[in-house]
DNA sequence: GCTGTTAAGTTAACACCGTTAACTCGAGGT
DNA sequence: ACCTCGAGTTAACGGTGTTAACTTAACAGC
């Protein structure tokens, strides 16, 4: 009982404050997340926060790292459910690298941020963040014939700039709510839009050659 | 005499604080750009700037609306060296909204700052911030038979996701200086990446089909 | 010339922020 | 019994955005 009374020692608060961090992030966005209140919903002072992380950024970037972790896992789940090699697994990929950041649009924000860019270098998010994963999948689907061969490196960055320039535009200038754009046909969301970008990835956007009859070069797979 | 003594009336103490607000945020970043310190730098109290301007948020705002005026004359400049309805305009529109973005860090990163979106609909930029520049690239590109047909909104939206994209990811990952990258051919910066990705924007990344001899297809334009 | 009025700017103050320093309290070991 | 040390407290400092009340100077009308 002595245990329940005193309660938390140790890395239980810590594992409270990053629980409270990371619900007040969630709900209150950054601007509300401040020592102080992080303490409150804990239950004790802002102070003591300083016992278990250096400071502000460090529990920031603690916070962070446990969503890239997540972020990795949403990531790995939606490639599982695609074959090896496929394009289909790369569409998964980017799919869902949309959709968790819709998702936890507050935690994608506070990752990716311009302002505070967290992940310092790359590496701190190889594998947790799902750039591994991104790599492999363009490196097996060279080898299964299905993606033509070039710089894995290159593709991989090219795909992940696709995804992620999409759908920061749609955080930051809300491309479905703008009239100039939806009178074409953008009232879709960032998920359609990325959808309808797989045929532009698939075979460009040059025209075809005039020599050639066009729409005659194969069916869709 | 009168005028020089007591010096700027209105409108004049008003462009007085934004300079001093560009000044600041270009050289101490956004955490630097406190009500105080641009009324340092302007001579006057913090209090003062509330005469001209509601709040903080108004002032930013204002800065930022100046700051798509200059990305815009800066695009606008750079797609008017090229042919209309060529491909090379929209590849250096493409470039030039990167070189904008890492000449003006500071300023891109509160332009399209995921935490405080300021271009709150797309409508606040779209002539000053280039995408109806973008836009009829794109048109005259389909027009001059450079580009197969399609949407143009979305095809716009497709080249601006990748432009936009491979910076932010650069940005906020460094990309260039991750081992990981490095391996492969990645030492390069934003701008060259992106002279890399034409290819795939003009192709696509399906490999030829097995039937057809791979590199028969044609000249480079 | 005196009197309003109004623009432009001041100082003082409030509530909040991250952070530091000094102190308290209680459990564990010797 | 004494000491140590982890866990937490309160008080305080300098900084932030913002408000309210006050000053000061220029100008208009009588």
């Amino acid at each position: 009982m002595a245990v329940d009374l005193t309660a938390r020692r140790g890395a239980d608060s810590e594992q409270a404050i990053m629980d409270a961090a990371r619900h007040i992030l969630a709900r209150e966005g950054p601007d509300g997340l401040s020592m102080r209140s992080v303490a409150d919903r804990v239950g004790m002072s802002a102070t003591a926060i300083y016992r278990y992380f250096e400071n502000k950024d460090a529990l920031v970037a603690r916070v962070v790292q446990s969503g890239f972790d997540r972020f990795g896992e949403y990531l790995r789940d939606a490639a599982a459910r695609h074959p090896s090699g496929s394009l289909d697994r790369l569409a998964a990929l980017g799919e869902a690298y949309i959709r968790f950041a819709l998702e936890n649009q507050e935690y994608f924000k506070l990752l990716f941020s311009l302002q505070h860019p967290h992940p310092h270098s790359i590496e701190e998010l190889p594998d947790s963040g799902g750039h591994g994963l991104l790599r492999s999948a363009v490196e097996e689907a060279m080898a299964s014939g299905a993606m033509r061969r070039a710089n894995p490196d290159l593709v991989a960055v090219y795909l992940w700039s696709i995804a992620h320039g999409l759908l920061t535009l749609s955080m930051t200038c809300r491309l479905e709510d703008c009239p100039e754009f939806r009178h074409g046909a953008l009232t879709k969301g960032p998920v359609e839009l990325f959808r309808s970008f797989r045929e532009f990835v698939r075979h460009g956007l040059q025209a075809s050659l005039p020599a050639t009859e066009e729409g005659s070069e194969g069916g869709d797979a």
